[in-house]
RNA sequence: AGCGGGGUGGGGCAGCCAGGAGUGCCCGUCGGGCUCAUAACCCGAAGGUCAGUAGUUCAAAUCUACUCCCCGCUACCA
């Protein structure tokens, strides 16, 4: 909570739980969808910190921003609200004192870090030094970065205060453990003979338990937390408030009881880092909460969406935020294209490519279209008014048949959350009514005119029930075409009545993505008045080194200190050959005037031949960060020249030869 | 380094947990068709030793062991 929803937010949790939501309330069931924003933690007090905001400030102001960007993007939350309110409070109250009544809290008198100098305790990040582990320095209080090893703030050698560099001392403190350790077979019980568990949940979760599961502090001597009643001084760990969070929500909505009742469905959908949370202590915790509280029904846990491949992304970890996206594109076209790809099994990588294919090909051509032929045929034939059907054939009954059929798999898949599935599904059914449009023939059998297009009008109908819950806007436009009000997801086999009146006037839903409309081709100027930070100029030219796209990215105005941060060099080529399973890529070697020869991926394999490239003068960008690219690590970037349509590639070269690594100014 | 995940026709994926002919989806390529529709749509074809090795089995993409590649997390964060 001290950042931007992005669309990784978006894919993680927040659009899956929406579709399914959707989907249960479309089909009439008792459906809520809860969420909310965790404020607490050291994160957020460090960003506020940085921010010179307090805490408060700075979670209003996400707040703010984040209820907005989700209205934008059509997500459907029955209650947004937030873990800073009283009510939360209250409620983490409520669970302490019950933990504490059922035997799960004990009190510990442990040493911790403390600053003289800024009168408090220094808690995980709040404090930094050199790792006992590997001696590297600048290691945080939770862990070390360069080893990776969970620390405890009291390991560190050499230890600072992070906010005015003194060293702290060792104090004692009195913190308050949750007895997690007793509760760890029956966490690994409910694990192991859980079927909600997404794969990657269940292996996880079993991997973390077989460790063995130790008690936890809850204790934090913050400020910037819920306060643990009868310490004073001190907040509950983040972890142990947010998830009560959920059971907050829903008693705002007035529905608690449903916390008690076992006809409950509670569904999680997060992204893979919350996974231990999920499966182990929020379960710990709603058990060791007693009174018959429910356990998850299902945890749908999503691996990531990356973004190395994408211009957009102006740093390892920069993320495309949603309001960036809906800047782009229709909300929708991120909504279908992120629930096609949903990173089910593995983390997927974003590319320009392939969002425009997945509309432009199936949101579009199939979808789009046939919504349009339908509507158009009606409209030529019938005067846009539903037809009466007189003598329906074996066929036409087979798609009337279909569309039931589709419902009924669509709905299977959903309530199984397999999204991505169901919505392969849906454009499939799509699919079928081009098929059918183009095997009846309207156009050429006028006879059959009446019972073709009346079919093909409860096919498009029918997508609009099924698209509902993942394109909102889309359906709902199709609908009104259709001139029929919001429809039930069981109405879906209502034949149209005859005689309905279709509205006239329609545009093609979906517009098609063109080239120029990626923001890879606009780079300069989504970059124009972005401050970079310096060595981010490195970042940026990397991402040509792959592509070869070097001529398409158009160029911003730089000042001359960028410039001149890059290092060109003239090289000679030594070696030439092709990478395996890599059509455009070489490995070259390249002289550029060093000790050793650089490697170097470069894409033009499509271009030349490798004796052809051997003895050849090139010019190098020689200060690229190394990067490994299908497996061997390219010490740098050939420059080339390529024409519009890349179909001709050229290495830039000097005219007459020069020693291997002049300059280049 | 630790933890997690992946390697399936040219590209992107599903199938793997509950083994049964390489099955499926999207794109691309090639050939054909249609002209209602957004140069869209429909039909057909080519293309894979399912990363490798060894095992279990009547049967392995799927189970086991090992090996090789790749990726993510271990900053914020789903």
């Amino acid at each position: 909570m001290n950042n931007e929803l992005h669309l990784g937010h978006f894919t993680g949790c927040i659009l899956p739980g929406d579709v399914y939501s959707r989907f249960l309330k479309l089909k009439g069931e008792d459906a809520i969808y809860v969420c909310g924003t965790d404020e607490y933690g050291t994160p957020t007090e460090v960003a506020a910190q940085k921010e010179g905001v307090t805490p408060q400030e700075l979670t209003d102001k996400y707040y703010a921003k984040q209820n907005e960007v989700l209205k934008k993007f059509n997500v459907q939350f029955d209650i947004y609200s937030r873990t800073t309110t009283l009510d939360h409070t209250k409620q983490v109250h409520e669970f302490y004192n019950a933990w504490k009544h059922n035997n799960f809290i004990y009190r510990k008198e442990i040493e911790q870090l403390y600053c003289k100098h800024c009168d408090r305790f220094l808690p995980d990040r709040y404090v930094e030094g050199i790792c006992p582990l590997c001696g590297a320095e600048g290691a945080r209080g939770d862990q070390c970065d360069t080893c990776g090893k969970p620390l405890d703030p009291t390991d560190l050698k050499n230890p600072y205060c992070i906010t005015c560099k003194n060293t702290p001392e060792l104090r004692k403190t009195e913190h308050v453990f949750f007895e997690l350790s007793k509760l760890e077979e029956q966490v690994l019980e409910w694990v192991e003979n859980h079927e909600g568990l997404f794969q990657n949940s269940k292996n996880f979760a079993l991997g973390f338990i077989k460790q063995g599961l130790n008690d936890k502090d809850m204790s934090r001597d913050l400020k910037w937390g819920v306060p643990i009643p009868d310490a004073p001084g001190q907040v509950f760990y983040v972890w142990f408030d947010a998830p009560i969070g959920y059971v907050t929500f829903t008693k705002q909505l007035g529905k608690l009881n449903w916390w008690q009742d076992k006809n409950t469905r509670l569904v999680h959908f997060i992204g893979k880092d919350n996974i231990p949370f999920h499966t182990i202590y929020f379960p710990a915790m709603l058990i060791a909460r007693g009174d018959d509280y429910i356990l998850p029904y299902k945890v749908a846990s999503y691996e990531y969406l990356t973004f190395k491949g994408s211009k957009l992304s102006k740093s390892k970890g920069h993320m495309i935020t949603l309001r960036e996206a809906a800047e782009l594109f229709p909300v929708d076209y991120w909504r279908y294209f992120i629930i096609s790809s949903l990173p089910e099994r593995a983390d997927t990588d974003f590319t320009w490519e392939g969002f425009q294919e997945r509309i432009n090909n199936e949101l579009n051509n199939d979808v789009g279209n046939l919504v349009q032929r339908a509507l158009s045929l009606a409209k030529k034939y019938v005067n846009s008014t539903v037809p009466k059907p007189v003598t329906l054939t074996d066929n036409d009954k087979i798609v009337l048949k279909q569309i039931e059929t589709s419902a009924q798999q669509v709905a299977e898949l959903i309530y199984d959350i397999k999204l991505k599935e169901a919505l392969q599904e849906v454009a499939k059914l799509a699919r079928i009514g081009n098929q059918y449009i183009q095997i009846e023939e309207p156009w050429k059998n006028q006879e059959r005119q009446k019972e073709i297009i009346f079919v093909s009008l409860n096919v498009v109908k029918a997508l609009s029930i099924l698209l509902e819950p993942f394109i909102p806007e889309t359906a709902k436009k199709i609908q009104d075409y259709l001139n029929l009000k919001p429809q039930m997801y069981d109405n879906i086999a209502d034949h149209l009545e005859p005689g309905h009146e279709l509205n006239k006037e329609f545009e093609p839903l979906i517009k098609k993505i063109e080239d120029k409309d990626l923001p890879i081709k606009n780079e300069g100027q989504q970059q124009q008045g972005v401050k970079e930070k310096p060595g981010d100029a490195n970042a940026k030219v990397k991402s040509a080194a792959v592509s070869t796209e070097v001529g398409k990215a158009a160029v911003a105005a730089v000042e001359y200190d960028d410039f001149a941060k890059l290092k060109f060099k003239v090289g000679t080529i030594k070696s030439a050959e092709r990478i395996e399973g890599a059509d455009k890529l070489f490995k070259l070697t390249v002289d550029v005037g060093e000790q050793n020869p650089r490697t170097l991926a470069a894409g033009i394999a499509e271009f030349y031949k490798p004796e052809e490239l051997v003895g050849k003068q090139v010019i190098v960008l020689a200060n690229l960060k190394p990067r490994t690219i299908r497996g061997i690590e390219s010490q740098g970037m050939l420059l080339a020249s390529e024409t519009e349509d890349g179909k001709r590639v050229k290495f830039v070269t000097v005219h007459e030869e020069m020693p291997p690594g002049s300059k280049i100014r």
